[in-house]
DNA sequence: TAATATCGCTAACGGATGTTAGCAAAGATA
DNA sequence: TATCTTTGCTAACATCCGTTAGCGATATTA
């Protein structure tokens, strides 16, 4: 009989969790089935169902523990005293880094959350709204300032957001420069692509 | 028995393409099936197989239909005597009028190829490779002409294409600027995080 | 109008899917 | 060691999937 093997302090749904995120990047929400995962983790597809109420319940949890990081990560910045194309670097650092790291995760919170049901649907569209309004009024705060170009700021939150998501494309290629090289280039031309000159 | 209906010159293979094309938008290629296509299409799931000979034929139509429209317009620009940075703008404006117009085929392309079978999945990788190299190429010419900053072009390229992809979310937000300021300023953030002060 | 090709329908197929029931093995606790 | 809980297994379910066969209806052509 084969166990799922844990360590300390990783309980068997977590790694269930990983594997999912692993899996549902490669593949796809619906295209990665149940069977699929459990050959991953190493066990029967109906002994899943011991750790976790179901396939979505896995998406539930990538989504909002990726959404949660970014809440808490602009709530901080937010409280910071510095200028707001520094906010908004650090903004970009945090998510380039995010993707860097975790990418599997935020990978399937990105483009996978089509695929959760309500109500964790409005629930999620909900905060991704309410998250870039944020962004937006940081950006919004540097025009002001004149430290931004004089931009639509909806706009310019929509080409960070999704530039730093050709991260991925980073990860499956063969030759990658390094992960700060990455950092340092995407800031150079996206911070760059929005100050004033 | 409701036929399916066709104007002058658009055959009905062309209008199940086209409904496929914003089905699997709207759904993810996997989650869209072939009775929710019939229904846009108004007509029985297995009618459609007079016109199409399966689900993943509408892919591949899809996918290299668009793709052959960059790589023809890359092969006119390349030929252009116009300077870099020129050249990438041009290139830019042509992915974002493609991404405003031909919106759901562009996106399934960009999003649902994985789901290709091979060859084809080889053929569109490929294609896609070489695309992003010739991209990164006029890029990297900037870079010596001095007219681009010093930046990993590749990089550089990963990050426009992904930028432009964001189109999608504005096309579903309710509170649209205009198509021309969106792309102008898209224009204004992509290209002068480039272009070397 | 008669003959032919095109198109859409119903019915059904084999297979994959998420999930449940019920039992057996293993680990934890006493 | 005896008891209880956790975990994994096999088997099976209902449902959905893409697709095919075969027939009748419709449009096209002569």
């Amino acid at each position: 009989m084969a166990r799922i093997k844990t360590e300390k302090n990783i309980s068997r749904k977590d790694v269930i969790v990983t594997k999912a995120a692993a899996l549902f990047r490669e593949k796809g929400f619906k295209a990665a089935s149940m069977r699929d995962l459990a050959e991953a983790v190493g066990v029967e597809a109906a002994s899943l169902y011991n750790h976790i109420k179901s396939k979505t319940e896995l998406l539930h949890e990538l989504c909002f523990s990726v959404a949660n990081r970014f809440l808490h990560k602009i709530d901080e910045i937010e409280a910071e005293p510095i200028s707001s194309i520094a906010k908004v670097e650090k903004l970009l650092r945090f998510h380039i880094n995010e993707m860097i790291m975790h990418y599997e995760e935020v990978y399937v919170s990105d483009r996978e959350w089509k695929h959760l049901a309500d109500p964790y649907l409005s629930n999620f569209q909900n905060q991704r709204r309410i998250y870039r309004k944020r962004f937006a009024a940081i950006i919004e705060k540097g025009i002001q300032n004149k430290e931004i170009k004089k931009i639509d700021a909806p706009t310019a939150v929509l080409i960070m957001l999704h530039a730093i998501s050709g991260i991925e494309s980073w990860h499956r290629s063969t030759q990658k420069i390094s992960a700060a090289e990455l950092e340092e280039n995407m800031i150079t031309i996206l911070v760059g692509g929005l100050v004033n000159h």
